[in-house]
DNA sequence: CTATATATCCCCCTTAAAGGGGATAAAAAT
DNA sequence: ATTTTTATCCCCTTTAAGGGGGATATATAG
């Protein structure tokens, strides 16, 4: 049983390629191959393919926005991107749009052809480059991007409760200090995180991640 | 050129199988065998391996707490979990802690031996079921849990100022809006999230997810 | 066509928050 | 031993924010 595979690529040059090449081996079968993907529903609908290659960067409609459709219409089918981006954005937007596979143009047609075997066989093929920054995503998370604002243990207590969306009596109370006392706290930290007010050093800690642990 | 080879694996039977298998072949070269990471530092200091093959569960310390370390003695080397395990605690442990590869038990030996391989080039090998948690992680991430708290557009646009700590009537001057016309869409907002205040906003949108995209 | 939703604006009033200025005692650092 | 930091508390003042009550025009839905 070979592969069979529907390609869209806007690069006719490539595109013809690719054809010939993949059409060439007794496990590839090209059933389909478009310069765009405005069409991408009736195709699927009448080719049903087991493997799409999917160009992102194409006129009109990009690469990525056809995926989430093939999906639904084919939803057992591998999307392979083939591309030349090797940018954090529109790899993550291709993963989380549904994308199988990740292969570079850089590369070998070769590794695009041990993709396709890989993704068919329920694989994730991507390259090594690609693969490295999937990798890092995790590592990085608990990244901490952080200055070290140099808070105190107090100052980190009534920061906890602030980010929850506590009133100033609430959090003195909470930590049985007078409202004078937290207010106080409130200042220094606000100086510290060089805002202005309660609202600002929410969005400043939770969009920064700010860790609040010693 | 072989690749040099350090095996972690507390079950001696299977720790033995590996060293003869893998030392058959001209690819490999196993240079160390142990059945637990006590010794870790030691023996990378000594031996500085290509790769180095761990298994999880072993007595008194886990693989995945040796990663760490051995990364920092050897830092180019490269990491193969070696499981029984799939469950996600352990894997995305794993590759935090900055595995390069995760393989599991009940794959066949062959597919460690290309792990091997793989992630001695460059590469992320990983088993199918593995590979597909890792990009669920990434499709599962901006997974709103969304209840819907049906806001209008311009509320949205609104709350989005908001939440980066803006004031009332910054926002009311961005929109080009009157400062009571902003202040009647904060109420609006207020009543569809049930929150009180502003703070209580900003932490249930940042906290919760919530999508202010339509 | 009438009702509803949306977006716009205005008033009054109360409370919460922030900015400024303090003070004190204990602990930690120098 | 002295200074600095931390945590605690207080007063006064101004501003920001929120609750309540409106109104109007436009669009949209029933």
């Amino acid at each position: 049983m070979s592969i069979r595979l529907v390609i869209f690529e806007d690069n006719e040059t490539l595109r013809n390629s690719l054809v010939t090449l993949l059409g060439s081996s007794a496990d590839y079968e090209v059933i389909g191959a478009h310069g765009d993907v405005l069409d991408v529903e009736k195709v699927m609908q009448s080719t049903r393919p087991d493997v799409v290659i999917l160009d992102i960067d194409m006129p009109k409609l990009d690469g990525i926005s056809a995926i989430p459709l093939i999906k639904l219409i084919v939803p057992e089918i591998s999307v392979v991107m083939y591309t030349q981006f090797e940018d954090d954005d529109r790899l993550f937007k291709s993963l989380c749009a549904g994308a199988d596979g990740y292969v570079l143009k850089k590369n070998s047609p070769l590794k695009l052809f041990e993709a396709i075997a890989e993704v068919h066989k329920g694989g994730m093929p991507m390259s090594p480059a690609i693969a490295q920054k999937v990798l890092n995503s995790f590592r990085d998370k608990p990244k901490p991007k952080h200055k070290d604002y140099l808070l105190t243990i107090r100052e980190i207590e009534v920061l906890q409760l602030l980010i929850k969306g506590y009133t100033v009596k609430y959090i003195a109370a909470e930590l049985q200090i007078a409202y004078e006392t937290c207010r106080s706290h409130l200042r220094n930290i606000y100086k510290k995180l060089h805002v202005q007010c309660g609202k600002e050093a929410i969005a400043k800690v939770l969009e920064e991640q700010i860790k609040l642990i010693r």
